[in-house]
DNA sequence: GATCTCGGATGACATTCGTCATGCGGCCGA
DNA sequence: TCGGCCGCATGACGAATGTCATCCGAGATC
């Protein structure tokens, strides 16, 4: 028996893919957690086979819980499930020890078959991801990203730089850097585009 | 036996919430899509009792699928389940005639709760919305949300004048006009609310 | 110890943005 | 037919933004 702890915001969704796998006879959902903060003391607790993430979730994201997970030497494995294919999440997602990697859009058979691999050791990239996976590496530093991160919501300058600590015209260098790396023609756009790479 | 379709563009989700809806007894999945037009097909073919979608999804979005559906005067029931409750959406779901609007993020057992409600013609809207339903009106006229979408993309006065056949100034002004209406510093805020109430 | 590199900071400058007052021609209702 | 809006435009002005050259100090490297 395979005991899995699902980790998923969406109340929804979560019981469905609890549905789902339950439906399984070597699957037992053994917990589900609809936050991130929940869902690793669901796991720590628990420890369960196999961890079943989502990314974007309030409290903790999937790969904060995998960081954490790894620093505690869990013994299980974590599959990330998540809505889009952005190369810079699978990439610190499989940097950050995750076994596999699944798309929301993929058939619904690939769950349970994708979490047996898994729980033998095996990996699970979702096919149509696993080339491009090192395609285009973040090419920006650290300070830009923050930096382009709080531009893109709207904050002005002198505001980002009160929130990081430095000086407005450093934030403004950091920003040129960032539009000219990314070949944008200004903030928004800037932002919009690494986004869109899951650099933020 | 009520007999639903269920249309949402994510695999694994569409499969978790046809799991979901199969194992009660006096409900079946007639058939499921994973794209407006398909799913539209699907709809007239079988005329369901209850259709469940999305409304992000290729190729046609569940707005415009009620939309086709109210003019070929359908007799079954539609429930628009979606992520965010944006206010704009379940405005223009329920003018469109939609029976329900579930949050993705609701409990699961609310689900096949809501397809028995609306199958008895009862409306199904989300409790945490019903009230915020007619709250806040889009301010925004015309010609502001159109510059808003734009500058939200990153294009500058001049490219959404060339875009709209409209002067830079005038642009300005439009913009300026949206700002203080959402009460937001600059462009790229302004947009931000606008899109987190779906006025965009 | 001399030299490099790197994160952070300045200052100056041109451009773009945001704001406001104002002008003009339709169009609608009284 | 006369105001009064409304959509669009102008012009002007200050503030925010984007670009560059340059500088400083703390580690590395040699």
């Amino acid at each position: 028996m395979i005991r899995v702890v699902i980790a998923e915001d969406q109340g929804l969704v979560l019981g469905a893919l609890a549905a789902l796998l339950d439906m399984e006879d070597d699957i037992e959902v053994a917990a589900t957690a609809t936050d991130g903060q929940d869902a690793l003391e669901r796991i720590l607790e628990i420890e369960p086979d196999v961890v079943l993430t989502d990314i974007e979730m309030p409290g903790m994201t999937g790969l904060e819980i995998l960081q954490v997970l790894k620093e505690k030497k869990f013994a299980g494995r974590v599959i990330i499930v998540t809505t889009f294919g952005r190369s810079g999440y699978l990439r610190r997602a499989l940097e950050g020890g995750a076994a596999g990697y699944l798309l929301k859009d993929a058939p619904a058979d690939e769950l349970a078959e994708a979490v047996r691999r898994v729980h033998q050791g095996l990996r699970a990239v979702a096919p149509e991801l696993a080339a491009q996976a090192w395609g285009d590496p973040d090419p920006l530093t650290d300070r830009e990203r923050q930096v382009l991160k709080l531009a893109g919501e709207g904050l002005s300058n002198s505001k980002i730089a009160g929130e990081l600590h430095l000086s407005e015209g450093t934030v403004r260098n950091y920003l040129s850097e960032a539009i000219g790396k990314l070949g944008a023609a200004n903030r928004t756009e800037a932002a919009r585009l690494a986004r869109k790479q899951g650099w933020l």
